[in-house]
DNA sequence: TGGGTCATGTAACCTGTTACATGATTAG
DNA sequence: CTAATCATGTAACAGGTTACATGACCCA
């Protein structure tokens, strides 16, 4: 997956693995991580298969630049990956944390579900904000055609906290309607 | 995370790496997914941490079953974990797919977006369906206490899939009125 | 007699995380 | 003077996937 995501980000520009790592940290991040570690040992495996090629540019002070570009196998590939639409299971980290929440008492339970709010909250009024969504979408590259897809997971980001928001406060809801009847006993 | 998973089981009863695995796979498997191989490995692990024991039982024709409960370390662990609430973040397939889909032509991401929505439609219809909650939450185990949580993740599921269908279909809209306005021109 | 379930795993591999190392430049 | 940024990575480990192996029992 991050072998594709990289192989996405070349076929826009040029790119070293330093750069890519910006753009994973200032544009992606809300939906894919990815650390320098990881990023230079894919490009190296990208290497290997063919897709990428480099080449070194001297700097002055700094280290040597390794730049990136994707090749025709590359883009082949790009758009082979891109064609698959099979949906792959998930793994939900909050969810294994809720299924297994009867351990704990109930007031922890709730404030739980008070903290995914919260988060749910912060997301939402974060990219309410104007210039969020342009960071890396229309500064870096200047490409109408792509922005209609950047805007999509910019969309799919708030459908999703507004559906987290709405989830976590039926729970607290439902929590604290138990709490009234233990104490009504 | 599944070493967390697996020692919430064992606190419910103790099991078999097993039976384990037919939980995972009948019931826990919209929000994770574990084979064999890894669960067995994790048991190993969790003996070494003392969070678990096992004791070898005999049988008949079948191998040996290797029955593993949850110690009081085990337990500890288990709230500790519980008690954790910072926001982890996700790894998101689906969106980096959407990200770079402007290589594709606009009919074939229309059908990538059909795709997504009948899966949505797909997994609400099966979730509607009384008993599936029932497999794991109310037969193997008769705790009405922890049932409010199975029900919640049961809930997230269905909001989830609501969320994914409104999102495709918003995005079926754009891109459809988009081949409009190109075979306009 | 052949395939599915029960029940155990091992081995190799891929992916992701954490910690560390280097060294110049630049901004506060 | 110190911390951050630019720019490269390596090493070790943790977590997840795929493929394979064994062997008896049960059902069609």
């Amino acid at each position: 997956m991050l072998k594709h995501g990289i192989l996405g980000l070349l076929n826009y520009k040029e790119m070293s693995g330093y750069e890519i790592m910006v753009v994973f940290r200032d544009s992606l991040n809300f939906f894919w991580q990815a650390q320098t570690s990881q990023i230079y040992r894919e490009l190296q495996n990208l290497k290997k298969c063919g897709w990428v090629t480099d080449v070194t540019v001297p700097q002055q002070g700094k280290p040597d630049k390794n730049i990136f570009s994707v090749t025709e196998a590359g883009k082949l590939e790009l758009k082979r990956w891109l064609s698959d639409d099979s949906m792959e299971p998930n793994k939900n980290p909050l969810l294994m944390r809720t299924f297994f929440r009867g351990e704990l008492p109930l007031e922890e339970n709730i404030r739980f579900f008070q903290a995914v709010q919260a988060y749910s909250i912060r997301f939402l009024k974060e990219m309410e904000k104007p210039p969020v969504s342009a960071s890396f979408y229309a500064k870096e590259i200047n490409e109408p055609e792509q922005a209609i897809y950047w805007g999509m997971t910019i969309e799919y980001g708030m459908m999703y906290m507004d559906m987290l928001r709405r989830w976590s406060e039926t729970c607290i809801t439902r929590l604290e309607k138990l709490t009234k009847e233990h104490s009504g006993d």
